[in-house]
DNA sequence: ACAAATGATACTAATATGGTATCATTATCG
DNA sequence: CGATAATGATACCATATTAGTATCATTTGT
């Protein structure tokens, strides 16, 4: 199990990619360069931190992407939230169904307790926190 | 993403079942039964268990499957270990391939120290701790 | 107008998860 | 001892998720 999905992991590696240089708007050509990343699987990531503002994109000639906020006001769980959707380990495994043995169902609470913990270490990092720890 | 796979899931039902059975030994059918999982699927979990070690099986008639160990001895971890494999959060989604960007993998430390977290309030769990909250 | 960029979207491939089916082996009991 | 009732081993199938590709439409700067 996971915590970080490749998706994510190339987000992160994009959005640090942009912050670190001087010019503000990077195209998808020199992410591809430098980071080594499919170029239409990295567009389509793109594509996501555009839409949910994390990124903002210019398009046309000269366009790419450049960051929507400061490094220090966007968070990883926004990104892994973004690709991997609302951060629930303690989703129930009978989803639709009604859940046959509800008896042991404390497990949940218990696991809810870990999320929160996990939440509020994952909380703690930014891309800021993240490009000064390198 | 789910901290608990079906099969945890259920196999923790089942060692639950039988725990509180006074009888020490119990059969598939009587387990199928009572907590309504699919016969075969049930029956390749109980095997599972049974290589690991937490239940002890006894072929023939009249055979079935009994506890191991005591309660308070089986731990949810082991059981989450024998279902989901060894626990591991921080897990480079760049396996075989080198990681083509060790400059985040900082961030795999990160989670190692949420993984560490994770581990030891999920290692206070036994089979006895969830039959004694529920 | 044209070229250089992203937007939208549909498709494909690989992997993980959940579940089934079948035959072999072992143990009890009449 | 042999039939039967149980589990052991193993190969297979179905579905969901993740990873990645391909194509055409739209926008923008020169």
């Amino acid at each position: 199990m996971k915590l970080i999905s490749r998706n994510t992991d190339y987000a992160v590696r994009a959005v640090c990619y942009i912050a670190r240089q001087d010019k503000s708007i990077v195209s998808v050509a020199e992410l591809v360069k430098a980071l080594e990343i499919p170029r239409p699987f990295l567009r389509k990531i793109l594509q996501v931190l555009n839409k949910k503002r994390i990124l903002i994109s210019n398009k046309g000639s000269g366009g790419g992407f450049k960051l929507a906020r400061k490094v220090d006001k966007i968070f990883l769980t926004e990104l892994m939230e973004a690709f991997q959707g609302p951060f629930k380990l303690n989703e129930c495994t009978f989803k639709k169904d009604l859940c046959p043995n509800r008896k042991f169902c404390w497990l949940k609470n218990k696991i809810d307790i870990i999320e929160d913990t996990v939440l509020s270490e994952l909380s703690t990092m930014t891309i800021d926190s993240i490009l000064k720890e390198k």
